[in-house]
DNA sequence: CGAGCATCCTCAG
DNA sequence: CTGAGGATGCTCG
């Protein structure tokens, strides 16, 4: 979510509002939405959208149903990996950077990275990855994560 | 090529 | 137990 001006379309989370992004058929990003800045551009969009929005659904239900459509996901290999490792990751399972790093044969340092640039915060569970310590940076997914600690 | 990061580990006080 | 420093791996300017 680098400069989200506007997105294809708006899911009204019970914990803040999530912007939308797909491009041709698949979906691009999906991050927070601070103000009410961003506006759908195009609510025509496609029924992608509403196939997010019904996964949405059923996630904040809690429950996990099947992935969304398709993930146009653009970055690094090393990040693909890295987001790719994520959504492996059990539900309900927490790891740590450096357990994650390990298993990636990478360092810790750079699962951060990766994680920062995740442009689907809410799909690859990077609130499910915390620190050794137990506690985790970045403040977006704080909030997000205390609601999600269970 | 040089600096920064959502870290981790280890050695001193 | 608390603090400081060095070590890693990867991305961006």
């Amino acid at each position: 979510m680098r400069n989200p001006d506007y997105y294809d379309g708006i899911y009204q989370a019970p914990i803040g509002q999530l912007g939308i992004k797909v491009h041709s058929g698949k979906l691009c990003e999906l991050g927070w939405l601070k103000r009410s800045s961003a506006v759908p551009s195009r609510q025509r969009a496609a029924p992608v959208v509403t196939t997010i929005h019904a996964w949405l659904d059923a996630y904040f239900a809690g429950a996990v149903p099947a992935r969304p459509p398709a993930l146009l996901l653009s970055g690094t290999p090393f990040q693909l990996r890295v987001w790719g490792a994520l959504q492996q990751i059990p539900h309900g399972r927490v790891l740590t950077y450096g357990q994650l790093a390990a298993q990636l044969s990478t360092g810790s340092r750079a699962i951060g990275q990766a994680c920062r640039a995740n442009p689907v915060s809410v799909i690859v569970p990077c609130h499910r990855v915390v620190s050794a310590n137990g506690l985790g940076g970045y403040g977006g997914a704080r909030g997000q994560l205390r609601h999600k600690r269970w």
